[in-house]
DNA sequence: CTGTTAGCGCTTTCAC
DNA sequence: GTGAAAGCGCTAACAG
């Protein structure tokens, strides 16, 4: 740490207290005011002297860090990075910092980085959390510090927030655009991992079938390892190669679906008319070409900050009183493209897009 | 901040000085040691309060913070968390956390975050600079932080170290790439922003030009707009609508490479055999059937590591003697791919990958 | 309007 | 082996 001008040397250079120092430097007037004429010493000597408040002192004699900790499995995907804009979008406003952790889907990661947020006092922690680090969470509540997940969440830790795509309203819009184009055999692609937010969605696939009476089996939910195109590839030729196989499929994620979409060019099968593919996500289309897939848009930055705001109700109502924990359920959009609807249709639609031939759209 | 356990109620608890508990707590034994059977009351006691050290006392008490602040123009890319992630690997090892800022690339943001970082004292700061920010380095520089630049540098800045791929190695590999396939009329696209790194390819893309003894004319180096696809939709079509057109395009992204290839298609040229195309960059093509780019790989996560290394240089260093600015430049693969080989050579080559028809690198 | 005084939670000589 | 005491740079009552 290098030896940079304290308030106490300015103090000392202009002959006051450390205390009117730091009145004047910070702008607060507590009861009366400081003198115009000496403020404008003090801040003049502190220019000169290149002075820079130490964030640090400062916490610690004011007992406040206005640090909210961001945990994030990676910041490589869109998902992140959209939400911690929306997140620090709000916490700007109301001078919180936002401190960035990465785990790397590594839950000794995970633990270690929520130990560091701990040791650095964060007032808050936002969390994508990893499907089971139950007791990690719980453990950092327990500590007074408020816990609101994101986009994904922990059941059982129950006195944690959380801010989410409403996964009902999402999988409804899906099928219901779907069942509108005449399909009646629907299969939900989704990922083997241990996510509430996912089995919420699987579960609303449940009951879309059942409120659309369609037929459920077997092969109408189909689960690929996280990650793996290979895994996803295989489930899906075994799921198009059934007797009666589906005519849509609704991925659980962007990412998936883009993954089948590649597959399914390579299978030969021609999207929207041997297959409809609809997904949750929310990546943009605009300029590209080969993809173009139907999306409830997850609405990442809103969900950041819904979330900002929630950890903001904490921090404000610090005052004894418990602020119960709150779930948020944010409804997206649906948005029609060339997935489900087809080259044709989009051509009226897309204004500025050139439809060009693909081989998978066509 | 929450009113947690410290030192001191531990001190009291167990009967000792506060002294005593924080060597037990750091591990540290000055001079001799600790009696084995204090330590294990006193790291009981710690347990049994769920005592957290706090971060910002300890700096405060010890002078030094080890942090090292990294900021980025933006996270959504894979440049900037390829980076950190190398960075962070190495600073871990070392017990330096790093902090990260993000400026979006607004300059005044940019500025903002510098200033943060300097409160908090960072001990050093590893900047993907924003291009024209001089004076705020420049200043950092002036406070004793040192500052290293990734990936592009400010040259003006020159008491700062910096990584960066080395341009004239990555822009020879990939023009005697080209020239070996037969390319005679070679043209760079690069993108209109005063980046050092954009400057010293360009450079690099001339002075091959001249030993390859190719023709350099108004349209060997073609300008677009950053991040605007539109400018570079407009620049590729007049460049190919020139009378003697070129036969391949090198650019100076992967970014750009892609937009580029998907334009082609849709303008119907054929790639490689209407017109090559290899960039810089890094991305990985595994998996993805419909883009095949030859690049020079970049080498973030290595650029991260080698940033972190000359950071720590200085960090060891500190007592007293300065260390002087060194500057890196990384030599990064070729990996030869469709774009520039066409299909049939790469049956050969890609084993795993099945080689599927697309519309622009049939 | 400005100064005194007492810490925040921890480290670190130096003495016992 | 362990403790006393003096801070790190700053804030925040409470006086004056």
């Amino acid at each position: 740490m290098a030896k940079i001008v304290g308030i106490t040397e300015i103090a000392k250079e202009v002959g006051l207290s450390t205390t009117t120092v730091s009145f004047v430097l910070n702008g607060k007037y507590r009861g009366f005011k400081i003198a115009p004429e000496t403020a404008a010493r003090v801040l003049e000597k502190a220019q000169e002297l290149g002075y820079r408040s130490n964030y640090w002192a400062k916490s610690l004699a004011s007992c406040e860090t206005r640090l909210v900790g961001v945990m994030c499995p990676d910041i490589s995907g869109s998902t992140a990075h959209e939400i911690v804009k929306g997140i620090q979008e709000v916490l700007d406003e109301h001078d919180y910092e936002t401190l960035l952790a990465v785990y790397y889907w590594d839950r000794n990661k995970e633990q270690r980085e929520l130990d560091m947020m701990l040791e650095k006092r964060v007032e808050a922690l936002i969390a994508l959390p990893h499907a089971d680090s139950y007791e990690q969470y719980q453990q950092v509540l327990a500590g007074g510090c408020p816990v609101v997940f994101v986009s994904d969440y922990l059941m059982k830790v129950d006195q944690a927030s959380s801010v989410a795509l409403d996964p009902f309203d999402a999988i409804e819009k899906c099928m219901g655009h779907l069942h509108s184009l005449g399909h009646r055999k629907i299969a939900l692609m989704t990922v083997q991992y241990e996510s509430e937010t996912l089995l919420d969605r699987a579960e609303a696939f449940k009951q879309q079938l059942a409120r659309l009476n369609l037929p459920c089996d077997n092969n109408s939910i189909v689960q690929t390892e996280l990650g793996s195109f290979l895994s996803m590839s295989a489930s899906l030729r075994k799921l198009m190669s059934q007797p009666n196989r589906p005519t849509a499929v609704l991925t659980v994620s962007d990412a998936l679906g883009l993954q089948i979409l590649t597959e399914l060019g390579k299978m030969k099968i021609r999207v929207p008319d041997e297959l409809a593919l609809a997904s949750i996500g929310g990546l943009d289309f605009t300029d590209n070409p080969f993809f173009s897939l139907t999306t409830v848009d997850e609405r990442r930055p809103e969900i950041g900050r819904r979330a900002a705001e929630l950890v903001l109700r904490h921090l404000k109502a610090k005052k004894g009183q418990t602020v119960k924990p709150k779930h948020i359920r944010i409804k997206g959009p649906l948005t029609q493209r060339r997935s489900t609807l087809g080259t044709d249709a989009m051509e009226e639609d897309q204004g500025i897009i050139e439809t060009i031939e693909g081989v998978l759209l066509k």
